[in-house]
DNA sequence: AGTCTAAGCGGAACTATCTCCGTTTAGATT
DNA sequence: AATCTAAACGGAGATAGTTCCGCTTAGACT
């Protein structure tokens, strides 16, 4: 899902190994014409209208050839959430900053934060819809792979003495879509008040002269 | 499924407004059965055994009747927790410090954070289960509500200037069971390391001196 | 004891996910 | 062009969640 080469022609390189190097010309098709006719099923009836046998029906397609191009309901989710997943990582790695390379690290923490909220703002449910299908595959997913290293590299830069790792698996929880849908739809919070309220974590994390930390416990790995 | 008088008798006040106030006996007999059998199924072959119609079959009573017991599946599986839960809440509401009433705030924190680890450790499955059916429900359970209250009090006690709300949210999005399981079985990571990782979010909010906060957002409700 | 009725029960039926496997085809090789 | 085969296709069928509705029953009231 993460790792292709050949964007123009259309053919994918696929990861896994044991696979098909290239799609063939009938499959790339039909990847393309499946995601086009989800994403205006989704956009006309949210998440819950998009069914697998729907979807093989509307495209002109037999099921088995859904399943085949995307595995199950929660790999359609997170092809249809790779178009955005690509060019937000290409902000973060290489835009300008305070989200790109240039700004002080803490900076570049609430930039990405900021603009994880405002991707959710569009995405949230399908985000949930993918998590709650898959929930160990959102961490193996390349997207959390990425946010996760690149949280954990800025924190560690901020602060050589903190387990980056783990609160960069924090920081992405926080911003879990779960919890964002149910700030935004229940508690009707804005993004803006959910930006502040990340604000308000992460200057406790700049202002903790020392987080007294001394890494209890993280030397070696238990079972 | 939190309210609840009569323990002894069996007998079970339900919530739900236009709802029958007691219940039958019989309909009684059918939950504790039920959930006798659920427990087996879930001790023996982990969630993933746990069907509705298996658990009809193997009960004795037909599949409408587990239906109208737990609403559905998630249901089921908030009932399965809702026995720990009664007396972690008696714990942490009225049990010795430092996690009951007595020690500081932070240290109540602490020990509740320390607490919900290892009550994860047991039936981190079972939570990730009921979640994924029932995302919102997460939300609007009286578990939640409960733990969600008790560390924004605990939280405004430490610190009166901070939006309470929101972060007893973020600290308990951090404990969520989708992370928590990725954190103990992929990352092998023991529950000790997971309470020193909380620690060190802890202790940055206790050090830092002005989280700076002002309310920035946290006046009006948009929409 | 008899009656009445709201609540509970059972299981057929409907739906959606996912698997399986026989058939078809793209495209490489000759 | 003919051949060959790995890959893709299609859709029937297995499985499980959920709803619906006609029948049964607990327990309240006479």
């Amino acid at each position: 899902m993460e790792i292709r080469n050949d964007q123009l022609s259309g053919r994918v390189m696929l990861p896994v190994l044991g696979q098909p190097v290239v799609e063939r010309s009938d499959a790339t098709r039909n990847r393309h014409a499946l995601l086009a006719v989800a994403q205006t099923i989704v956009a006309s009836g949210g998440v819950a209208a998009l069914s697998m046998d729907g979807l093989a029906a509307q495209a002109g397609v037999g099921v088995g050839t859904v399943y085949r191009r995307f595995k199950d309901r929660a790999g359609l989710a997170y092809a249809l959430l790779d178009h955005g997943e690509r060019s937000f990582q290409q902000e973060f790695l290489f835009g300008s900053p305070p989200l790109g390379p240039g700004a002080p690290p803490i900076a570049r923490i609430r930039a990405f934060l900021h603009a994880y909220i405002d991707r959710l703002d569009t995405q949230a449910e399908l985000h949930l819809f993918a998590e709650c299908h898959a929930p160990k595959a959102r961490f193996h997913s390349g997207a959390y792979q990425t946010h996760r290293a690149h949280l954990a590299l800025l924190l560690t830069q901020a602060r050589p003495n903190i387990h980056a790792n783990y609160l960069a698996d924090a920081l992405l929880a926080v911003v879990g879509a779960g919890l964002f849908l149910h700030q935004r739809r229940e508690l009707r919070l804005s993004t803006t008040q959910m930006k502040a309220g990340l604000d308000q974590l992460l200057n406790c994390l700049d202002a903790a002269t020392d987080p007294n930390v001394v890494n209890v416990g993280f030397e070696n790995t238990s079972r």
